[in-house]
Order: C-alpha cells, then structure tokens, then sequence
DNA sequence: CAAGGATATTTGCAAATGCATATAAATCTG
DNA sequence: CAGATTTATATGCATTTGCAAATATCCTTG
C-alpha cells in the first residue's frame, strides 16, 4: 500500500538529482538532440521524425491520433504531413466512413526512410541503457506504463 | 552481467508500448503542457519556469551550466533570462574570476514566484505516480539516473 | 428534420526557437 | 608575450511553433 498522503516535499528536500521529471527532461532532451543532429540530413526534422516512426508500427491512424501518439501538437503535425505527403513519405486518404477526418499512411519511401532512420534510434536506445540488466529495464517499462496511464489526457 | 551484443530489434517488434524513449516522451509531453498551461497566467514560459526551478536548487550557476540543468538552449535561455531580470525574479552578476562568464542568482521575488508554482509541479508529479509503491519508485528513479550518466554530454 | 453544438483538420499570424555569428575575454603555444 | 585557439554569452535572422479562428462535416435533440 502506498500512502499518497504523504507530506509534499520541497524540490530541495528531495533533490534535483532525485527527482524523476527532471532526470527524465534532461534525459528525454538529450536523446531527442541527438536524434535531430543525426537526421538533419535527411531532411527530417523532429515531428516528420517522430510520424514516420509511430506509422511504421501503427496502420492509418487518423490525423489527431496521430498527434497523440507522436506527441506532436496538431497544427504542427498537420504542416510536417504536408511535407512528408509532397516527398512521398507518406499518403493522407479521407476517412471511409467520416468525411472530416483523414488517415494517414506511411508509404513504401517512407518506410524506406524510416528503415534508414531506425538504425540510429536504436543505437541511442541501446546507449541509454547500456550497462542496465534485462530484469530492471523491464520493471522501468512497466513503471513508465502506469505512469502514462496516471497522466495522460487520451485513452491511445 | 547485460548481453550489450543483443541483436537489434526492430520498432515493430518491440512495440511502441514497451519502447521507452516512445513512453517516456509521452508522459513528459504531458507533464510539461500540464505546467504551461496551468503557468501562462503567471506569465511564465517552459524556459522561465525551469531556470526559476533550477535556481531554486543551485546557487548562482554560470549561464551555461543554467542552461544544461533546464535543458534549454542557451539562447533561448539568454532571452529567458532577459525577462526573469527585468521582472527582477533572478539576477544576472558578472563572475569574479572570469569576466566572460555570469553567474545568475534568484532573487526574493523570484523565490516567491517559484513557491507559488511548487505546488502545480508537485501536484503534477504527484498523479505521475499515483499508486505506484515507494520501492517502485526508488527503483525507477536510479534507472533514471543510471541512463542520464549513459547519455549526457555534460558532467554536470 | 432543422438548429445548435461537437468533432476533425487546416490556416493565419504573432511569438518563440535555434542556428550561425558576433563580441569579448581567457588560455594555450611556440 | 604575440598570435592563434577556446570558452562564455548575446544577438541577427530565418524558420518553426502554437494558439485561435476558419472550414467542413457529423451528431443530438426538440
């Protein structure tokens, strides 16, 4: 039983280096520059970045969907799809059933693109975890999942 | 001992939902638009707001180290620091030793403004991990600071 | 089934951002 | 110790961002 009514410390008290958000802001800030160094080459920046990889694993999610999963506002997102659409990276298609939304999916170039792209996201995946044994990245994982459940605003 | 020569798995087998670096920038995503929202009455942006929390917990860091402790870039947070300085939050005074360098300090004004903000961040922080056992948390948050060492760029 | 409200997406525009550069001072090197 | 190099911070400028509004469609309800 955890007792959430403990008494709410002060970030002195608990210390920066403890204290989860920050580490994860700065680690999160990190793997993210590293990322967009590496692929302003391509011509990718990070919400055309982050589309490509959420639509290489989920099929023709809706525009706004989309924007949850790649934590991308929607405004932006719906300009990094005009680009990725005009370079062929992806397809937008009306919605079967609702005329006012949209689907997107990725195309075989943009598939392509990602299978380029993936090989550096794992290596700076496996460089945050490096060191780290199998059985605690599990635990983490499973922590991070209810901490998403606890604070995300969307059910996806 | 971690097999590090394991072979690379691909986006789609992994799952986004055990992906990390995919978690943990939702549920930054989250925590970060929670505080902006809940602190542009205040009239404080991200910027603001992390070299204010920062401040409160370092004294007097060069801008540079400031501005790796916020993760912000260094411009942006000149021009943040524009700001906090002319609403008198922090103060911005040549270092003794070396005359290319600033050291910033919060002011009394400042450290008021950040005890008002306290509470939302905390608040925030709270749900995070809501329901999650205090073991879990200890766990989670050396896994954090194990993978900071792994992936910053700076010592600090 | 018409009217009012909700939802999906795009777009206008002002503000924020980040890269490259400028400036100034410290440090190194021959 | 002069000149070259590195380091700390600020700033010019083009791009990106995000809010708010516009547009189009769908759903609900009397």
């Amino acid at each position: 039983m955890t007792d959430d009514r403990a008494p709410t410390l002060r970030l002195g008290e608990i210390g920066l280096a403890n204290f989860a958000p920050y580490l994860m802001n700065r680690i999160m800030g990190r793997y993210n520059a590293c990322l967009r160094d590496e692929m302003g080459d391509l011509g990718l920046s990070t919400p055309k970045m982050r589309a490509l990889a959420v639509l290489s694993v989920v099929e023709g999610p809706l525009i706004g969907e989309l924007a949850v999963y790649a934590v991308v506002e929607q405004s932006t997102l719906s300009r990094a799809l005009d680009q990725l659409d005009s370079d062929g990276l992806v397809r937008r298609e009306a919605d079967a059933s609702d005329s006012r939304a949209t689907r997107v999916y990725i195309t075989d170039t943009g598939r392509a693109a990602f299978e380029a792209l993936w090989p550096h996201m794992a290596a700076t995946y496996a460089r945050m975890f490096r060191g780290i044994p199998q059985m605690e990245r599990n635990a983490f994982v499973g922590t991070l999942q209810k901490m998403l459940i606890n604070i995300r605003k969307h059910e996806i």
